[in-house]
DNA sequence: TCTGGGGTCCTAGGACCC
DNA sequence: TCTGGGGTCCTAGGACCC
């Protein structure tokens, strides 16, 4: 890698981001929809347990927001249409998508479903072509509408691509990311979650971008400790070295099920453990892996806190008969704290399942 | 009106070793 | 024999993201 060729020419970085995917995907099946208020959410019924995970932007008018209780949807917006979540569906549109932006370049980082980073350094044109270049095929090919933010780094890409919404494009010229970022809320920050937001305002008395890039770093610091401050300044300025990847291995996977209504009886929820470690099993075998730490998680109807037991394995193992007899001891290290409301388990420490680690494992258990 | 399901990363404290 | 410090591993929890 020659360094100072890669500093000397700044990066030009793409992220697109759909907008309100699912309630569109489901428009694109369901045009008859179209102009009303939509919620896409959990089972679809607005009485049940669930969240919206995507608004149409009728139903936002009305105050509906990702994340709200359906029965609050509900309430704010009880004429919506709602719908189940119907995630291969959205899956099947999201990898077009992913075609789509491969045409442009090779350099893709998946960023969730219905979001991407792409590295178009090398692609032909100014930034403002490529991305109207981009969007026009995604309206073409899946007739859904993207937004596109353009910078020399992910931050203020994904930044950009939110500044907009919806059909947006902004471009972020090269030297311009503090400018652009201080008159906004810390919050638009990757990373900066509503608690962090929370403590820069109430301790630091600080709102804004430029506020936060030009606060003290000893303050910072005493606040947040010494990482997390130098993060902060560093961001809050625009500046963002991480690199785009393209691919990376999982390093958990987890199944979780919130009751229909709480419940405290231990037959239910060994049994729903029971079902998970089934279907986690089956995803191992399928990808070749075999996990390293089991993790039981459990959500308690009072307070809402969330407990985990975990425990690393002797050896790492696909194999159930090893899992399970630890998930048991694990679900019988918790307190008492009353009925439980979510039960889930993790296998974590995922790596390729080896040869030799397989002969091992089949001396021990035959 | 209560708050889904799938993940990632970071931190802190205790155990343990040198 | 006592004391301290550093590094690493493990467990638990928190914050955050889509």
């Amino acid at each position: 890698m020659d360094k100072t060729a890669a500093r000397s020419r700044p990066r030009r970085i793409l992220h697109v981001d759909m907008d309100a995917f699912f309630a569109a995907c489901e428009l694109l099946r369901r045009p008859d929809l179209a102009g009303k208020p939509l919620v896409v959410g959990g089972s679809g019924d607005p009485q049940s347990r669930g969240v919206v995970s995507a608004a149409s932007y009728e139903a936002r008018r009305f105050g509906v927001r990702s994340g709200m209780a359906l029965r609050e949807a509900h309430r704010r917006c009880p004429q919506a249409v709602f719908l189940p979540v119907d995630f291969s569906y959205y899956a099947s549109l999201s990898r077009r998508l992913y075609a789509i932006l491969k045409r442009l370049t090779a350099r893709v980082e998946p960023a969730g479903i219905d979001e991407a980073f792409a590295d178009i350094s090398a692609v032909a044109g100014t930034a403002e072509e490529i991305a109207r270049r981009l969007k026009a095929r995604v309206r073409e090919e899946l007739k859904l509408s993207a937004s596109v933010g353009v910078a020399t780094n992910k931050l203020m890409a994904k930044v950009a691509s939110d500044l907009d919404k919806p059909d947006g494009l902004v471009v972020v010229k090269p030297g311009r990311e503090r400018a652009v970022l201080a008159p906004l809320s810390v919050k638009v920050i990757p990373g900066i979650g509503p608690k962090t937001t929370q403590r820069l305002s109430e301790r630091l008395g600080i709102e804004t971008c430029g506020q936060l890039a030009a606060a003290p770093s000893e303050q910072l610091a005493a606040e947040f400790g010494e990482r997390a401050a130098e993060w902060m300044h560093r961001v809050a300025r625009g500046i963002d070295d991480s690199p785009l990847i393209e691919e990376w291995e999982p390093r958990s996977v987890s199944r979780e099920q919130t009751f229909g209504a709480d419940t405290d009886s231990g037959a239910v929820i060994l049994g729903t453990l029971h079902r998970q470690l089934e279907r986690l099993i089956r995803e191992l075998h399928e990808e070749g892996n075999v996990a390293g730490t089991v993790t039981v998680k459990l959500r308690f109807a009072r307070g809402f806190i969330t407990r985990t037991r975990s425990q690393k394995l002797a050896q790492p193992t696909d194999r159930p008969e090893v899992i399970w007899p630890l998930v048991r001891e694990l679900l019988g290290r918790f307190e008492q704290v009353g009925s439980v409301r979510l039960a889930g388990l993790r296998l974590s420490g995922l790596s390729r399942k080896e040869q030799g680690q397989l002969e091992l494992l089949g001396r021990d258990h035959p």
